[in-house]
DNA sequence: TCTGTTTTTTACATATTTTTAACAAAGATA
DNA sequence: TATCTTTGTTAAAAATATGTAAAAAACAGA
């Protein structure tokens, strides 16, 4: 969930709905005052600012992000209005992640977005994951099996990374199929099945620690399955 | 501490000026000869430095500072006001550290100092890269494969530093023209594979450490590959 | 300006992955 | 047991990603 404060209709909507098309979830806010209330009942992963805010400006609103330690590591991207230079450069001392000035382009704005995702993410998400003999390495994106390599495909890859992070819980398939696929995928929830079995196949043995929970979805354990 | 040389007084204060504001500590220089005198009482962290100089030139001065083992490591950036003088920065095995040309904005400046003393300051980067039988000379800006030498082009060049650089690690399209082509690029992702085709020509058998990781991007490495 | 070089775009062939659909097998339910 | 539902399995069809070449555009230098 993406929040975006921002006291121009049109762009905010303009933003809203750009992020929202492009598979991330936006919410628009035209105020500190709902952002902060809204705050309270979801924590975004990323928070687009304006400086220029009606009511508490930009730059109060992100300091208050940073004092508080529930906030704290919430990345933030500052808005700035061009020829405001000089706000920006005290955003960047504040602790914002990164700026865009109007007028901006979406695609900058996604990109952007992106790389400050990657990069936050980089420091709370492992780097490997192990179970049994299996072993993943997510940067250099290879898979072990008593480490010997194995070649997944990007799909199997994926399944078996959300296997393996939400171990021991069952994920249903339409669970996987919004994380992995995304929201706007329509296909047969039968889709799932056919990359677990390919994904079983080339795990060998290893293969046996994905479970069926019938009428329910996968779950991935070592205490699972054999 | 950072040092700014520049011949245009205005220009000039309106650095010291902003520099101090954002919590630096800046003092200017109107030419060559104050500024070397400076340098003997206190070194700076950085040094901002205009090519277009009364007296000694900007690339005379900074070739100086890059010949004194004291002043070696001391992060420069070029200030130029013209586009073609790029090469003579970047090209020219001059040790510049980045560059910004005029007319540029104070939060530019600002955010380009503050990266490269990010760069400096923890990944001190090789000057040398060495994988197989590819070794890049970053400094001398030359490849040479198997003692050959190579002629890269710029784009050719960046995508081998990032690759060797990151070996190992999956880079996505999208991380490399982000790191090498920057957030404003708005083109296809498919320039990346092109450039990928022809450096991996260029390189001949060594081409073939460059893997690509379908639905992922390309990495780097000894292992992969053949 | 012109010229040669680099970079980007475009188009198409090819290889690979992903999805669909159909049927078999296994569990569940009555 | 008969029937219904869910999952496993397979193969073919559809969709997609990448390799490649060549044209077009942008760029740098004279």
């Amino acid at each position: 969930m993406i929040y975006c404060v921002e006291d121009d209709g049109n762009i905010r909507e303009l933003v809203v709905y750009t992020l929202n098309a492009t598979g991330m979830n936006a919410r628009g806010f035209g105020d500190g005052k709902s952002f902060m209330k809204a705050l309270e009942e979801e924590m975004p992963e990323l928070v687009l600012l304006d400086i220029m805010l009606p009511g508490e400006d930009g730059l109060h609103i992100l300091k208050r992000l940073k004092e508080s330690s529930k906030t704290k590591q919430i990345p933030v991207i500052m808005v700035t209005a061009k020829g405001n230079e000089y706000d920006k450069v005290i955003g960047l001392d504040t602790g914002a992640d990164d700026y865009v000035s109007k007028p901006f382009g979406m695609m900058e704005l996604v990109s952007r977005i992106k790389a400050v995702l990657r990069r936050t993410k980089q420091n709370q998400e492992a780097e490997e994951y192990v179970l049994g003999n299996i072993r993943m390495d997510l940067k250099c994106h290879e898979v072990f099996v008593d480490d010997r390599p194995l070649t997944l495909t990007y799909k199997e890859f994926e399944l078996l990374r959300k296997l393996m992070k939400y171990r021991k819980t069952v994920l249903t398939r339409d669970r996987l199929l919004e994380e992995i696929w995304g929201y706007e995928f329509t296909g047969e929830t039968r889709t799932v099945d056919v990359h677990i079995r390919t994904l079983r196949q080339k795990l060998g043995n290893a293969g046996d620690m994905i479970e069926t929970v019938r009428g329910v979805g996968y779950r991935m354990g070592e205490n699972y399955g054999e």
